[in-house]
DNA sequence: GTCTATAATATGATAGAC
DNA sequence: GTCTATCATATTATAGAC
């Protein structure tokens, strides 16, 4: 694959990427697809030859490696914690646009049926595990032992998924800057 | 209205609202609300002759009576503030299954497009915003001034919905049930 | 790799009998 | 108040041209 071919497979993966984050997967039509990317349906089909599911689940791993990329690598890097923690914040800030943006763990189950389910899901649980364990490994490296560590980085992420929760309930992102501010001081346990 | 026909509303609208949990706007469908209800489609119409949206707003509303009635209400009551916490925090735990159920909150908005959306989005604000100020109310009582208290209410908002959430994504209630029981601490500032 | 055209099915909604 | 039968539309998916 050229260099080109890559930003254009890019540039339509985080087209479904939106149509999922804000209609969840029961709600994301092949016309939401192809007025987001462009591309008419047999295109779409080309590129995902199994239809809505092969898309979700390529959009899970997209997602995956972004976040891999601005918030997991950050933090394992070397150097003050703290610093990384807030590189990290300032990443998820601009990932979820200031606290407008719907998390796609949170919306794409919503509306899958059946074994789309199950994949789904799965593909979900797996992306939680790496952010909850990345948080708590820089919660053991504040001093927390190992279980409250893990306690620590779940309910790191409890706090991001709820305030993102309530930014689009309430229409106030207030609480979700909040949360990304206070993420040192919660990590260290203060 | 008599008492049987009350009691038969109220379960077709407890069965609508477990297809709105599970599906989102976007992903329940008609076909599902005659499984959940027994109730064919033109029975449907006949009881909500605007459709979907109708029904979601019914179930919106049955759902905030349900919380006020097992959250708030606990939470103003005379006496001692620490049990008044725990008793909303038990109903809040049958209300969710113990953290299985997703919230409606969360989960109704999904998919829903256009006037829908529109509508969907200010009947949950409402919701949202009765639940915050419930929770502020009380942790004013415990002794937050008046801008730290919105906030703590806003934050127990955000816990709850981010441990469903992270419930929901990872099949572990631990961080829900964490949090009920961190409930009474928390909003005392602790 | 993308398109026009089209088929099969699912969905929201209604007419009219009981 | 519920049903059978039906309709118009939306949706998933495919065939075949370019």
């Amino acid at each position: 694959m050229t260099e080109t071919e890559q930003k254009i497979e890019q540039q339509v993966l985080e087209a479904l990427a939106e149509v999922f984050q804000a209609h969840g997967f029961g709600g994301a039509t092949l016309t939401l697809f192809t007025k987001a990317t462009g591309l008419k349906r047999p295109s779409l089909y080309h590129r995902f030859p199994n239809g809505k599911l092969e898309m979700a689940l390529a959009v899970v791993a997209f997602a995956k490696q972004r976040l891999v990329d601005e918030v997991l690598a950050p933090l394992s890097e070397t150097g003050e914690v703290r610093p990384r923690i807030k590189r990290a914040a300032k990443n998820m800030e601009q990932l979820y646009d200031g606290g407008n943006d719907t998390c796609l763990m949170d919306a794409l189950p919503v509306g899958a049926k059946g074994d789309d389910r199950k994949a789904i899901d799965q593909a979900i649980a797996e992306m939680f595990g790496c952010f909850i364990d990345a948080f708590a490994s820089v919660a053991k490296e504040l001093g927390a032992n190992r279980k409250k560590s893990y306690q620590l980085g779940e309910d790191a992420v409890v706090r991001l998924e709820g305030s993102l929760v309530v930014a689009r309930g309430t229409g106030n992102t207030a609480a979700f800057k909040r949360t990304l501010a206070d993420l040192p001081n919660f990590l260290a346990g203060a």
